[in-house]
DNA sequence: AAGCAATAG
DNA sequence: GGTTCTATTGCTT
């Protein structure tokens, strides 16, 4: 998982003289995402805490007393703060855990089934506000809600004497007004609304930045652990920058870049500002130099890329000792059965396979893995979507096989530690033929098909590419993180289980209900009755959610749990889920704070974000209620239709290397009809 | 297109 | 730094 910090970082509170930031270099291309001229990107970072213990907390809730530890092999690889406290760390192995906390509670983690799926819900939940959002991993999102900031600029202007939600990054504890920097502050609004909608869609905590670039929203984010966030103001850049233990410490300067660095003499950020440009070519070349000087200088200006649906699925696994190919043929197998079933899921067809290795090498961990990989044939693909698993596994690891004789002799020994199979290049099944549904993809299609224009770089094929090119109702592939389209993190939980989902908490269930008992009030029977069935089952689901009928989703991602349920007034699961505002710092958790800031004043001085984004005639409330996907696709869509620039064009900077083309946000798909459903009758 | 290095969580 | 299980980008061939 992750091999980097993330402790209650015992800062040293050493604020020293002011270094007064640079500033962004006017040629430079850091309006990317922006309108021409527009002042400053407004950049969020969000992270959650630790992410996989807290989707095991939320499966089963009495996991949030006991120290827990996400195991994966003999690796811990991250634990609850119930944990931390207790001298746990993340990547501490097992022995050394249970040796710090013998009471630690250990959940194995190796399969990443439910993290990944509750890992694009965050990120689908956070486009449906705005459709800048990158993953980073499976627990960060970067987003550019430029755009959302200036709306908000020109609609609601700030009112006097106002200022910012949560922390603001304050190393020399000056006064400082919201209206020094406007739109850093309506940013920090927008944050603490986002993470109020994970928490009350989804049930997840974390943290946000809040900055001008994505380096410092990210750097900044961690400030206040956990479940708080930060502002980091331009006259501060500086300060945070050179607060930075070493090279290392800046994203984007990795082991090797930090090791040839730290041969030229350079350790610490200060040391990298300083570095004469030459030298820096010299070890690098022109492009990397530039670009390490100017993360240096907290200076970045890469675009927030949507991510979209993944461009490759994986599996793996690790092991002490393999060096049979009876076991390779039968690890292959069991691997490359989960993973045809993800793909499935996923609905595109993968164009190509490789299978990777590890060899064990006993002396040095010189540990590189190898990796062949070929076209796969296109009824072989057909296959693999044409829902007959085995049909596809058994020519699949066949070909597995070939490329494992291309790495491994047939005939001499050897001692394999790890097996990957992954499946690339995947194409979106050809539109038209359209299934059932009337949502196709959750995300805005990035590049891989053949129509479009080649990107400045070459690397891919092209972006921009829309995603169904067809009418209303085309594709259904739920091309999200193996996601059936509209099936949530929880309703597969359900699935999951053993138990009948008419036990279950938030009772889908015709036996229990009449068709309009739970409806709210103004949501009009007929128009709900019109909906296809997987809708209303979601649009109950969010009802329930925001009317506390259904108590929470905690109630339903309790039960696949080895516990007796608890019932829906049980106090623990009530107090979590009524946490009134986690962002708040009043209620937040985090006993660490860095020494001189301050946190600025917690209300807010701008109404929350009323819809302004809807149109007319769309009933704000049954809007609310829609599946996240359906109100994401809609808000991209209305988006559309005013003028205002979406896709930065790809001038940049204006030099060479500027990065890609923008990927295509929000398609152009029509499917007006949906609109249909949220006139008031 | 293939293979790998580097970086990330 | 490597443990784990992914995922992405960019270089080189």
């Amino acid at each position: 998982m992750d091999s980097s910090d993330e402790e209650m970082d015992g800062d040293d509170g050493q604020w020293r003289s002011q270094f007064t930031g640079p500033e962004e270099p006017a040629t430079s291309g850091w309006s990317v995402n922006n309108p021409p001229g527009a002042p400053h990107r407004v950049i969020l970072h969000f992270d959650l805490d630790c992410f996989y213990a807290q989707v095991e907390m939320i499966r089963d809730p009495s996991l949030r007393e006991v120290p827990l530890g996400i195991q994966q092999k003999y690796i811990i690889v991250t634990c609850n703060y119930v944990a931390r406290e207790r001298g746990v760390t993340k990547l501490m192995s097992v022995t050394d855990a249970k040796e710090k906390c013998p009471e630690l509670v250990l959940v194995r983690g190796e399969d990443l089934t439910l993290y990944r799926e509750a890992s694009h819900q965050v990120t689908e939940l956070l486009s449906s506000f705005c459709p800048l959002v990158e993953r980073l991993g499976f627990d960060e999102n970067f987003m550019d809600v430029t755009e959302m900031v200036e709306r908000r600029m020109k609609e609601t202007p700030p009112p006097e004497g106002y200022s910012f939600s949560g922390h603001v990054y304050n190393p020399s504890n000056a006064e400082i007004s919201g209206s020094d920097h406007p739109r850093l502050a309506l940013g920090s609004y927008i944050a603490a609304e986002l993470r109020d909608a994970v928490h009350s869609r989804l049930g997840l905590t974390g943290c946000a930045g809040v900055a001008t670039n994505k380096l410092l929203a990210k750097l900044v984010s961690g400030t206040f652990k956990p479940n708080q966030q930060t502002v980091l103001l331009p006259e501060d850049v500086g300060h945070i920058m050179e607060s930075l233990g070493g090279v290392r410490k800046v994203p984007g300067v990795g082991h090797q870049t930090a090791k040839k660095l730290h041969q030229l003499g350079v350790v610490s950020v200060k040391d990298l500002q300083l570095l004469p440009l030459p030298d820096l070519v010299k070890e690098f070349g022109g492009a990397v130099a530039r670009r390490l000087r100017n993360l240096s200088l907290g200076v970045d200006d890469s675009p927030v890329t949507p991510s979209g649906a993944p461009q490759s699925l994986s599996d793996e696994d690790s092991f002490k000792k393999m060096s049979s190919e009876a076991e390779v043929v039968e690890k292959i197998q069991q691997l490359l059965s989960r993973l045809v079933e993800r793909m499935q899921k996923d609905g595109r067809q993968p164009q190509t396979f490789r299978l990777t290795i590890r060899r064990y090498t006993p002396t040095n961990k010189w540990f590189s893995r190898e990796s062949r990989q070929c076209p796969i044939p296109s009824h072989l693909g057909q296959k693999i979507l044409s829902g007959a698993t085995e049909d596809a596994v058994l020519p699949l690891v066949s070909l597995a096989m070939k490329l494992f004789h291309k790495m491994v002799d047939g005939g001499s020994a050897f001692h394999l530690t790890l097996i990957n199979v992954c499946f690339s290049n995947l194409q979106s099944r050809a539109a038209g033929a359209g299934g059932k549904g009337a949502i196709t993809a959750f995300f805005p299609r990035r590049s891989q098909n053949q129509d479009s224009a080649p990107s400045i770089d070459g690397r891919r094929s092209g972006h921009g590419v829309p995603p169904a090119p067809t009418g209303s109702s085309s594709g259904s592939e739920g091309e999200f993180g193996g996601l059936e389209r509209n099936q949530s993190f929880f309703e597969t939980l359900l699935e999951r289980t053993d138990i009948p989902r008419s036990t279950q908490g938030c009772g889908f269930n015709e036996a229990t209900r009449t068709p309009s008992q739970r409806l709210p009030a103004d949501v009009d029977p007929e128009v709900f009755g019109a909906l296809p069935e997987e809708i209303q089952k979601e649009l109950l689901g969010s009802a329930h959610l925001n009317s506390s009928t259904c108590p929470s989703i905690a109630d339903a991602l309790r039960l696949p749990t080895n516990k007796p349920p608890k019932t829906f007034t049980d106090s623990e699961g009530n107090k979590f889920w009524k946490d009134p505002s986690p962002a708040d710092p009043a209620t937040a958790v985090g006993p660490e704070r860095l020494a001189g800031t301050r946190t600025l004043t917690e209300r807010a001085a701008f109404p929350p974000s009323s819809d302004r984004e809807l149109p007319g005639n769309v009933d704000p409330l049954v809007f609310s209620q829609l599946p996240l996907g359906i109100q994401r696709e809609l808000r991209s869509e209305w988006r559309q239709q005013k003028p205002v620039l979406k896709v930065p064009s790809s001038k940049g900077s204006g030099r060479r290397s500027q990065g890609k083309d923008p990927k295509a946000v929000g398609g152009s798909s029509q499917h007006n009809n949906l609109l249909k459903y949220f006139k008031r009758s």
